[in-house]
DNA sequence: CGGCCTTTCAACTTTTCGGTTGAAAGCCAC
DNA sequence: GTGGCTTTCAACCGAAAAGTTGAAAGGCCG
């Protein structure tokens, strides 16, 4: 389902320090320590926060030696981009023709 | 604080049913009772989704005479889409330099 | 193998969330 | 001004979220 993945992703991004997280994987891979140090929360919730980023899809933890790196996809931001645009356009649609509506109507006044 | 905008903006999507709210206002305003129409919750629930709407800046009621029309403000979709394209276009950024610097390894290479 | 670092599992607490019920205002029209 | 819509307020419930502690695996290197 779709409408789950979306809402994954929204509560995902939802959290200020799972924000925080995607911006700086954004600069670059980073293990789970490297993640954790600027936070002030246990080893433990660092890790619970990049299950829920990765049930979202928005980051995978490759396999491979054991300091594994977290690494951000950035493919699934296009989903989120997909709805909102969407859903922009129609509404700005809506306003095109309402103005048109109203300039219309000036005009037969006119 | 731009992050507390930008975490209630997200939370306020993460909902489906709010996400489905803003669809339907995408088409056009409406009332409290038009947009409970299509939910089997009730309209004290649906006035609580409206409200989180609201404060998300998502969704204006202008005042005027009773059924009060709701309506939805595209323009804070901007403030998700900065953040989403910032980060996005940072991390492509990262692989555009990736493949180059693995180009130029395996042009030495030969 | 032993020990250390990384990762996960489990249980528990506290808040927040989505929803309900019930009641109270507000406002509009007749 | 009373009656019927719309809107809000308040208290409550169950489930989920965010964080903690404590313990157990897993994997890597000397």
């Amino acid at each position: 389902m779709t409408t789950e993945a979306l809402s994954r992703v929204f509560a995902a991004l939802a959290d200020p320090t799972r924000r925080d997280m995607v911006a700086r994987l954004a600069e670059g891979d980073a293990t789970a320590n490297q993640l954790a140090e600027p936070y002030q929360m246990t080893l433990q919730a660092v890790y619970k926060h990049l299950r829920v980023l990765e049930q979202a899809g928005l980051v995978t933890r490759p396999p491979g030696p054991q300091p594994r790196p977290v690494r951000l996809e950035v493919h699934v931001f296009d989903l989120m981009d997909n709805w909102i645009e969407r859903h922009r356009r129609r509404a700005e649609q809506r306003y095109r023709r309402l103005d048109a509506l109203l300039a219309e109507m000036s005009g037969d006044e006119a």
